[in-house]
DNA sequence: GAGTGGTCTAGACCACATT
DNA sequence: ATGTGGTCTAGACCACTCA
């Protein structure tokens, strides 16, 4: 026999799967569970509907009652600022959501000298004594975060330059470093995929049970040295991440049995 | 005044940063902590450790105590299969953990006719009437889940053909698809992040606060048409998704503000 | 058998938004 | 004022693993 608690997380995700309780709909309070699942200390529905909070399904909205979450999930795309727009993402438009709602972008920007993180540290291949830049970014949409973007670059290259003024370049800060002799053309993209810490919660003002993306960029100078790292943390609710790939011809050659896509 | 709970939480979470409490060692007990923080009702004691939990940083081993998580990620990979291997991943290849380790692979293939969902059905470009064939794969590394990978094609296309059978191919499904007539030339990749369904939790064998990133590839046809999409499902907690990227000039001419790496 | 966490009971007082 | 969820108390019995 299933625990109470699982029968009643599973009965709602299940009425919530099937429609019955669409998004923005009030479920029913834990009053009324207590009654209907005939049992009743209040922290057994609660801790039904806890399950439900943190597979990010549910929000508590008190004194309300709990309501089955509304999405909307906007486009990162890391490729944007570089590419032509292929015609295969015309296709797809439609299929992403808020892509074309045009609402009032802003940003906070701070520059600050610190020591690197490890992770920072081996991606700039730093020795121990060197220092880094860091640029802060917090961005918002009409006034909601919706990205925290972090970019470091060794101090010894950026002293001095516009890079570490706190205020938006408008040729962009690639462009100031290409001035500084590093343009960047090469990049690795990784993507972690956690629960967010605290801090980011804060930041970015999460709801519970919504992971967050780690997404670090890499990139390099024509000489394949490192230049900057940039850290993106995106919530994992309010964003879909798309890249766009195109066959190498030659690989394909080489490599007949490329299992591409499917992996 | 803080919730007690949170304190509990809040003072655990950081010994757990600064190291005091190490990846797999055992925090105190609950009867500990009830006496350590003077409350106790064993609820409130609990609440606090499943925040953490929630959180994916503490896992509960019954009845031995609940456990710092310990976390070794793979490479995810989806350019892997065709492309070399270009120096900058080498770089990091150290930092990557278990990328060498090789382990004994297997997976499980299971191929049937079904409707499409209304996501496969967008991205194929199907009429409401057309069915798909899909082919599952769960894919092990000495015995343990750590990806669901369901490739979808449209039935008209692949019917009777070696795509459907249900073992491994060892050209390559996408070989078969070129001798179809649809040699897939370029993706869309569209990564979302979110808590997994219950039936993700069973198939890879998830632990709580664990995130998953569902991976949709959709691949195209020299003639802008759709093929197939796969949609990989990846435990957050053992994976790290890589993408690289190289400058394209063109678009640097045309567009010297791009913010390349950055956003 | 002892100790752990898993589940549940039956209450209490509180903060907060809406009525 | 009412009703909601947020926090907490003080217990109970159970299942499981390990010594």
């Amino acid at each position: 026999m299933k625990p109470i608690y699982q029968r009643i997380a599973d009965d709602l995700r299940e009425q919530i799967a099937d429609g019955s309780l669409p998004p923005g709909s009030k479920l029913p309070t834990e009053a009324d569970l207590r009654e209907r699942y005939g049992t009743s200390a209040r922290s057994t529905v609660r801790q039904g509907l806890s399950l439900l909070v943190n597979e990010g399904l549910i929000v508590p909205q008190r004194p309300k009652g709990y309501f089955v979450r509304e999405i909307r999930p906007l486009v990162y795309r890391p490729q944007s600022e570089f590419r032509r727009k292929p015609p295969e993402v015309d296709i797809y438009t439609h299929l992403l959501a808020a892509e074309g709602d045009e609402r009032r972008p802003a940003q906070d920007i701070e520059v600050s000298i610190v020591e690197p993180s490890d992770l920072v540290r081996k991606r700039l291949q730093l020795t121990e004594a060197e220092l880094v830049a860091v640029r802060r970014r917090t961005r918002r949409l009409d006034g909601e975060a919706y990205n925290l973007n972090d970019s470091y670059a060794p101090l010894s290259l950026v002293e001095g330059s516009e890079w570490m003024t706190p205020v938006d370049v408008p040729r962009g800060t690639n462009q100031v470093l290409a001035e500084l002799g590093k343009e960047l053309v090469r990049a690795l993209d990784e993507i972690y995929v956690r629960m967010p810490t605290p801090e980011e919660v804060r930041r970015l003002q999460l709801g519970p049970g919504t992971p967050v993306a780690e997404h670090v960029v890499t990139t390099f100078a024509a000489d394949d040295s490192p230049v900057q790292v940039t850290i993106n943390v995106v919530p994992g609710d309010r964003h879909v991440i798309v890249f766009e790939r195109v066959k190498d011809p030659q690989d394909f050659e080489q490599r007949p049995r490329s299992n591409w896509g499917a992996e």
